[in-house]
DNA sequence: CGCCGAAGTTAGCTTCGGCTAACTTCTCGG
DNA sequence: CCGAGAAGTTAGCCGAAGCTAACTTCGGCG
């Protein structure tokens, strides 16, 4: 079951490509290059490689999609990822932002034994610090219905799920706000500020375009969990 | 204060250095290259790396020891192996012998925060589970004065402190035979058997040489610790 | 003394994963 | 319908760190 380890960059290329589109649409070399930061001919050198090795298909040009097994290398690194940032910021006590960086790095390295135990120790969490639900070791992802809060209509209600990574200083400036999973958060004035738990904050929720939300039926005002 | 971090072979060869001469004698090319699994060319190249960035001097033909700069790192490396070690074995449980793998690995990817952060989880222990003394965070390294347990005469009693790791069916072996550190060990019938924690063991003494010991010097026969 | 073998080095190749420069191919605006 | 610019690819290079093959050097023994 447990198939020989990928290089460090074959596993980003792959987790990359996840990110960007699920895993079902097709990906542009220019958006890859672009998020693994490397040059767009680098990425369509990686992507040749990883189409030898029966890891993406290339379609037409410039588009590249993961197969079947890309796409479980691709959670099984995801996996790694979200449980070590779990681990790092429950288990270590690290700062919710920098936990992602140190993970990025840790998840070339870890071992499943190590990666077991961790998550063991967690308790088997389903979702990692920010929200975003954790691969189960059978590289099933839980599926959720959510929208982006930049999305959502002036006077919406709605519950941040998610707080997207990636960018350190987005995610201080999320934790700052008061943007936590299971924050609630109203929009106001047609999208020129917020009201988070209950406060009232002066920022366009365009500032927040990472953060995913759970609309509500009801326009119930609530205090954060 | 945190110098930039040097590549993982780079840190290898440093605390292989460090390993086989304890930063004071020369090394010769083949040992080293042993060590690390590399063939002697390659270590020469790399030792010629080294020495152009200051972390090595060449000597006489094939002779290479550390600088004061190559020691540092080399503590440095060392220090993130044992506390790794420790971690890996007190905080999640892993097998001794294990642990030491997995630690040869994450040795090059934790960061300083990290690595601190179990630090202070622990304790800040001094010593590893092997019994080695863990550098402190200015890279001092305590010494002591053991001999091996091989070097021990018949009739000898003695204290174990360290069980010497880079060989993971032989810290298997230590640690079946009771081996471990704090336990007391006598020397019978000319090194041709041990006496391990009181219980007997029919094993001459030649093949544990990678466990260090304290003597005593009273001839008093105790239960391990 | 001379020569053999061990130890070390030099030379040159390989793979990995980047890079730049230059070319091709699409698409879209005028 | 043509041409500009964006997107992608090709070609060729770089550095890291390994490798083998072949050469040098040295130490010791007959």
């Amino acid at each position: 079951m447990t198939t020989a380890r990928l290089t460090r960059s074959r596993e980003d290329y792959l987790k990359a490509l996840f990110a960007l589109e699920g895993g079902t649409r097709a990906v542009h070399v220019t958006p890859l290059a672009k998020r693994l930061r490397v040059t767009a001919p680098s990425a369509t050198n990686m992507l040749a490689r990883l189409a030898r090795e029966g890891l993406v298909t290339r379609a037409a040009r410039g588009e590249a999609r993961l197969t079947a097994l890309g796409l479980r290398r691709a959670l099984q690194t995801l996996r790694r990822h979200r449980v070590l940032e779990t681990y790092l910021v429950q288990a270590l006590g690290l700062d919710w932002a920098a936990a992602h960086d140190e993970a990025e790095v840790l998840e070339h390295a870890v071992s499943d034994a190590v990666l077991d135990a961790m998550d063991c120790q967690l308790g088997r969490p389903h979702e990692d610090p920010h929200g975003h639900p954790i691969p189960d070791r059978r590289g099933r992802l839980a599926q959720r219905a959510l929208v982006t809060l930049t999305a959502l209509p002036a006077g919406a209600v709605a519950v941040v799920r998610e707080v997207g990574d990636g960018d350190r200083a987005f995610m201080t400036r999320c934790r700052r706000a008061g943007l936590v999973p299971g924050a609630h958060v109203r929009v106001l004035e047609g999208g020129a500020a917020l009201e988070v738990g209950g406060r009232r904050l002066a920022a366009a929720a365009a500032r927040f375009s990472g953060v995913r939300v759970e609309p509500l039926a009801s326009v119930t005002r609530r205090r954060r969990a």
